[in-house]
DNA sequence: AACGAGTGCAACCGCAATCCA
DNA sequence: ATGGATTGCGGTTGCACTCGT
């Protein structure tokens, strides 16, 4: 646990990479791969430790990154991520291809956060600010990751024009929306939302999310895990199905026997 | 030109999760 | 089952740059 060892190593360096410390990385991976990251420093002679040499790969070296400002339609998803997800940026970075997490969590930090405030938005609970105002401390709710007892302030999301389903579904037959049950989630707020696909609890304290079909590909199934719950129910078109998300995570996804398979039998 | 405040970004830190002997 | 090693993640920091005075 804690602090990776190598890095009380001493002589490790610390602080930006040269030109020729990226280069000696890039080659290595390009000939070796990475393999074991703690081992990287030692076969590509540098001073760093693995998790530095990680980071480095994964945020700036990598081939397949795209750099430069974000589109209008990253933007928008990137909003529209976070306020399902929260704070969970790795999440977020899996729906932007050559986007890291650092990079939008910076991003979001520096420019997003901003744009919203200046729309009259809070960015933590993404609801207006004159609703949130003299509240308790948004920013410590909007963290998805220590607080696994306080979920993401919202959960609503809208399409994302960059979720289109997989090609490999074409014939698929979606149902045109898919509403979500989840017991034993009354802490989760159910507020009203702004947006199209609205959630709320029901009597029994349920808790609903609706997902439209323009969604409805295996990533929408990347943060359905984020869901505490072990059991939930699912309407499609409004007719239910009992599933558990464990028997989706455990290799029927994708599969004919999984969701996509479910749904086709319609 | 000099200085300080503000900003953006790369990298580090610390923790939890996972792997594996 | 256990504990050390390793990976992955989100929060934070520090530095370089820009801009206004």
């Amino acid at each position: 646990m804690g602090r990776h060892s190598c890095c009380y190593k001493q002589k490790l360096r610390k602080g930006l990479w040269s030109p020729e410390e990226d280069e000696k990385l890039v080659k290595h991976i390009a000939k070796y791969g990475h393999g074991c990251w703690s081992s990287v420093p030692k076969l590509a002679d540098l001073q760093r430790c693995g998790k530095s040499c990680r980071l480095r790969w994964i945020n700036y070296l990598r081939p397949d990154l795209k750099r430069g400002t974000f589109s209008q339609q990253e933007d928008k998803l990137i909003i529209e991520l976070h306020a399902a997800v929260g704070n969970r940026w790795s999440q977020i970075a899996a729906q932007l291809p050559g986007r890291t997490d650092n990079e939008i969590k910076n991003y979001w930090n520096s420019c997003i956060k901003k744009k919203l405030r200046q729309s009259g938005i809070d960015p933590s609970t993404h609801r207006p600010l004159s609703e949130v105002e003299g509240g308790e401390d948004k920013e410590a709710m909007a963290s998805g990751r220590t607080s696994t007892s306080a979920p993401p302030p919202s959960h609503t999301i809208e399409c994302a024009p960059l979720l289109q389903p997989n090609d490999d579904a074409n014939d698929v037959v979606v149902p045109s929306s898919v509403s979500i049950s989840v017991p034993d989630l009354r802490c989760w707020e159910a507020g009203s939302s702004s947006n199209t696909s609205a959630n709320s609890a029901n009597s029994s304290g349920e808790f609903e999310l609706q997902i439209s079909s323009s969604l409805f590909d295996s990533s929408i199934l990347q943060w359905l895990e984020l869901f505490p719950s072990k059991g939930a129910q699912f309407h499609f078109d409004g007719e239910p199905e009992d599933l558990k998300w464990s028997e989706y995570l455990n290799g029927t996804i994708g599969s004919d026997d999984g969701l996509l398979g479910e749904i086709k039998k319609e």
